[in-house]
DNA sequence: CATGAATGAGTTTTCATTCAT
DNA sequence: GATGAATGAAAACTCATTCAT
């Protein structure tokens, strides 16, 4: 009758905490923060209320904690476009094409983080990182048309980054949407 | 002490109701329509909570009646379009630089019915609304760029509508966002 | 079917908040703040939960509102020892008579103050009003003392607060103690 | 690895139970019975909350084992004034001397009792532990003042008590309270 | 028309206790 | 003996809605 091994909790607690934040997301990205109770959580996860407070100090805690998540994965969006040295087109249609790819396998998160910059005084201290992420992403573009040539790349890195936002937008409420195809309209466009 | 006449009280039925519409719009904008409490929007509208009950059935009422007022302000960026025959350059000009003005002068509107877009499960019935919106100006977009004789009118015109759908976004986030410039480049790079 | 004029609503509300503040009073004296729910409260006080929010921000607020009562009614205690000039003697002795009266008559303010500063950590916002209260009494009692030509005034002020704050401690847990006859006996040891 | 004998297995269970009691009632008596949880316990104690339930069967016996010990402790003082025959005043000022000393060293289980003694409705079983103590200190010291030929030794030894009590209390909330000198002022006062 | 006191169902959060290992 | 993940009942708190005046 060993107790534990300190792995093993670890692992439980693992699984149990990405479980539930997994969950999470999919209720808060369509349902809303304010709309989803710990409760709903909790059944939908096949867990007790008690437990979920035992990983998250408060239901923000909670909602802070998938938003870090989100926000690694988009990290890998800016890392992919910089792997590649030389054509700043060819970086651009990484950069682009990897997007795609992670809204596509990721949708409840961009409609999450959306949600959030959409309510900026109740998600106050969430604007920081976002606002934050946003910057970084407008630099590397603003890199890229730099090296490209382009007479004002500030400003053709925010119709870019407009194009591929407003897309994802439309993307999440227009059934059938062609979002593969929209990926190389933008591409086409902005690189020509 | 004169007893007021039906057109008085109308008067003020009315203007009391265009108040608390204001308020409770600016609120669920800027906080979520969860995170507004009727107490909060009797309070800033000066009114008292049965009152309130008096204009609008319930707090989704109230929504709806918020939300039905903004498509009529949308329809009018439809309208704008239309007024001019001819030239469909110029009509897309039009079309643009209207629906930035909207955008411009009724943020609020534009963040709330964004909100809800995102939100599928909770605003079911508002999800025709916007669905019905969504086509109406894309059709009209598809038929502009039709006669300018693009290649892909479809694809073109999924376009335009991202980059003004994502234009508008960023701006809503954005401090200091040039959102003018923004409108001429979008008209810049779609009219070429 | 005019409305209800403000005062009211003043009086309804003053009504029912001090219905509320003497109940709460009761059952924290009695049974500790911890273990006082609020749920138990209101049904004690014959109003509902949520009622009893709208008077209290949170059950700590509702008990600072009754301890801050409990202090206008302390300070009664030094006002009568100060309202008779002249001979200290007959000073203490109506402060000492007061405090008894005081005490009999509100024992349960009484005995939840004693609970609150018997647990500093839980209740530090506290502690300074009854660290400041206590100051006061003993400067009060330390100027009678010297104005009685006492050795010590200072030890003899810190005696006889203590004699009364123990006597007043065994009246709570003692049944039938003779608590007149003592306060007597402090007058006579003190005044001698 | 030599498997551990029965004394070092019982010594290491006193071992870890006095330690949690000490923790526990540290925390008891600061922060109160109610609002110490059990995780903050053993948390503290530096072992699991398991291993806390397999030496007490609830937290209300960990608090019965802590008030248990404290009388053990109380009664001391008692006996410390019987162990010396014959000169009252003496006694008297053992049995002070006693008290003070304990009431210095043990801080916490005072600031327990005293609170448990407070809420009689959530403690009604260790109440008569509470009294049952009083009464046998309070005949104690009725006894001593009859030896001294005081006229009414009921009342002096009330009084007594009281002074003690409310020295002990005022220690406990006054920082920086002079205990020494107030066991000195109370032996000079009632063996005068 | 207009008020805001009052309600109660629902929400977030806490915590003593159990139990598989 | 020992661990801490998991539970569930109960606590604090919120808020849309009703209603007497």
């Amino acid at each position: 009758m060993a107790p534990k091994s300190k792995e093993q909790f670890n692992e439980i607690r693992k699984k149990s905490k990405e479980n539930i934040m997994q969950v999470a997301m999919d209720l808060f990205a369509h349902n809303g923060f304010h709309n989803t109770s710990i409760s709903k959580i909790a059944k939908e996860a096949g867990v007790s209320k008690g437990l979920l407070y035992n990983y998250f100090e408060s239901k923000h805690a909670l909602l802070e904690a998938i938003v870090k998540e989100a926000f690694d994965i988009g990290d890998q969006v800016l890392e992919s476009g910089f792997q590649i040295d030389g054509d700043p087109k060819l970086q651009l249609r990484t950069i682009i094409k990897t997007a795609f790819q992670l809204v596509k396998g990721n949708q409840e998160y961009w409609r999450l983080l959306l949600q959030l910059s959409l309510q900026p005084e109740v998600f106050e201290d969430m604007q920081a990182f976002l606002a934050g992420e946003n910057v970084k992403q407008f630099q590397v573009l603003v890199n890229i048309f730099e090296r490209m040539g382009t007479a004002n790349p500030e400003k053709e890195a925010r119709l870019t980054a407009a194009a591929m936002d407003g897309t994802f937008i439309q993307f999440m409420y227009t059934p059938n949407y062609p979002l593969d195809e929209m990926a190389e309209s933008i591409i086409e466009k902005f690189t020509k």
